[in-house]
DNA sequence: GTCTATAACTGGATAGAC
DNA sequence: GTCTATCCAGTTATAGAC
C-alpha cells in the first residue's frame, strides 16, 4: 500500500510468485484464502481488492478474472464453506439415531452440529477459524441474510430443527425456533473468539479452547430448551446432567 | 451520491435546513442520530461521511469539526448509548433482592438486564433499534472489543455476573462466565432483528416482538445457566416453571 | 491465465472565507 | 459554528498486450 515507487526487492508476496504461470485453479485458491482471513478482520467494507492480491501475491486484475466483482468474491469465500460445512453436518446428523425425549439424542443431535463448526482435526480447527469469525460478522447483519443464508444456511438449519422436535414431540414448535436461533447467536459469537470472556473472566475461561467451549454450549442450548419448552427432568431419559 | 449537477430544488434533506444557524448541540446531535442509523445498516467501512451528512442535512465538514473523526464519531454514538444503558441497567439491579438459590431472583436479575435493552416504553423500543444492531456488529468483531466493551460494557457486565453468582454460590465461576458469554452472544443477535427466525420458523416467530423475545430468552438462560452449573430443581426456591 | 496501464470515481480530511 | 473549495490517496473495474 505504501511505496508504489519501492526500489526492487521489497513487494516481497508478489515477487516470490511473480511470472509463475499457475493453472488458475491455483489462484483462485489463494485469493479465497487470504480474502476469507481479510474479510473475516475488517468485514467486506474495510478490506480492499488491492490489500488481498498484494497479501496473497496474486495480481491485482486476477481478482475481477475469476470472481466478477468482490461482493461475489465475497459470497465465495463464505458458500464454498458452509456447503463443506453442510455435508459434515447432515451426515453426522444421519447417524442419530432419534429416540423421544432422550438426553442422548439431543447431545448427539447438538454434538452433530457443532463438532464440524470447530473442525473434526486440529488442523482443521486451526483452518476453520476465520470462517467462524466470517460467519459471526454475516450472521449479526441484515445484509447477507437473504443472499448467503437463505440459500446456504436456512435448509441445514431447518433439518436440526426437525430432529430436535422429533425428539421432544409435545414442544411448542415456537420455542424450538427461539432455542434454536438464541442457540446459534450464542454459537457463532463464542467462536469468533472476539477474547471478550477472557477479560471478563480474568484469564478463568479462553475463547482459543474450542472444544471446552463446544461441550459447555451443548450443556447450555440443553438446559435453555428443556427450560423454553417446559420439559422437566423427570420426562426425561438419561437424566440431566 | 447521484448528481451533484442537481438543477437547484432537489438536494432536498439539506436545502430544508441550509444557513440555519444551529446551536452546535443541535448539529451534534442530528449527526449521531444518522451516523448511528447508518453505521447499524453497514457498519463503520461501509458508511461515507457524505452520506451521513446529505442524510442529517449538515455539511460535510461539519462531521470533522465537530468528531474530529470517522472512527470517532463512530465510538462516539456507541459510548453514548452504553453509557445510557448502563445506568439503567445498575439501577434496576441495585434494586433487586439477591436471595440464594431463588428462582425469583434470577428472573429480577436478568429482567434488569435485558428490560433496558428493549427499551422500557414503547417509543424508546423503536428509538433503540438502529443501537441494537450496531452493538451486535461490535459484539462480533475483534475490532472494537479493546477500544469500547472494555472501557463501557465490561464494568457493568460484571456486576451482572457477580449477582448471579451471589444467587447460585455453588456455581463454578467458570461455567458462570460462559453461560453469561453465550447468553450476550444469543441476546445480541436475537435483538439484531435480522429476520432470521422469522424465515426459519415460516413466519411462526416475529424478530419484531421484542417483549416476546426477551422473555424467550429469559426463560432459556436460566435453564442454561443451571445445567451448566449443574443445579437441579429440587437445589431451586420457586420451582422450575 | 496473467500482467500493465488507466479510466472513472469515491474516500477522509482540512484551509480559509464567512 | 458553518460552508466552499480543494487536495490527493485510494477505490473498483476493465481494455488490451503478452
Amino acid at each position: 500500500m505504501k511505496s508504489r515507487i519501492s526500489g526492487r526487492g521489497e513487494k516481497t508476496a508478489k515477487d516470490a510468485l511473480r511470472g509463475t504461470r499457475r493453472d488458475g485453479r491455483a489462484t483462485r485458491q489463494a485469493i479465497l484464502m487470504t480474502a476469507e482471513r481479510l474479510f473475516a478482520e475488517s468485514g467486506l467494507d474495510g478490506v480492499s481488492i488491492r490489500e488481498i492480491t498484494s497479501a496473497s501475491g496474486v495480481d491485482l486484475a486476477l481478482v475481477n478474472y475469476h470472481f466478477k466483482s468482490k461482493e461475489n468474491l465475497f459470497a465465495a469465500t463464505l458458500s464454498m464453506r458452509i456447503d463443506e460445512m453442510n455435508g459434515k453436518r447432515l451426515a453426522l446428523l444421519d447417524q442419530v439415531e432419534i429416540a423421544e425425549y432422550s438426553m442422548r439424542t439431543l447431545r448427539d443431535i447438538l454434538d452433530a452440529f457443532t463438532k464440524p463448526y470447530v473442525g473434526l482435526t486440529r488442523k482443521e480447527q486451526r483452518d476453520l477459524s476465520n470462517y467462524r469469525r466470517l460467519v459471526a460478522l454475516v450472521a449479526n447483519s441484515q445484509r447477507w441474510q437473504a443472499v448467503i443464508f437463505e440459500q446456504h444456511y436456512d435448509p441445514t438449519t431447518k433439518r436440526f430443527i426437525e430432529a430436535l422436535h422429533q425428539t421432544l414431540p409435545s414442544a411448542d414448535p415456537a420455542k424450538l425456533y427461539w432455542s434454536m436461533s438464541f442457540f446459534l447467536g450464542a454459537m457463532v459469537n463464542a467462536f469468533a473468539e472476539t477474547g471478550r470472556v477472557d477479560r471478563l473472566s480474568g484469564g478463568l475461561c479462553h475463547s482459543g479452547r474450542l472444544e471446552d467451549i463446544r461441550r459447555n454450549i451443548v450443556d447450555f442450548m440443553i438446559g435453555g430448551l428443556l427450560q423454553s419448552a417446559g420439559i422437566g427432568e423427570r420426562q426425561m431419559k438419561g437424566g440431566r446432567a
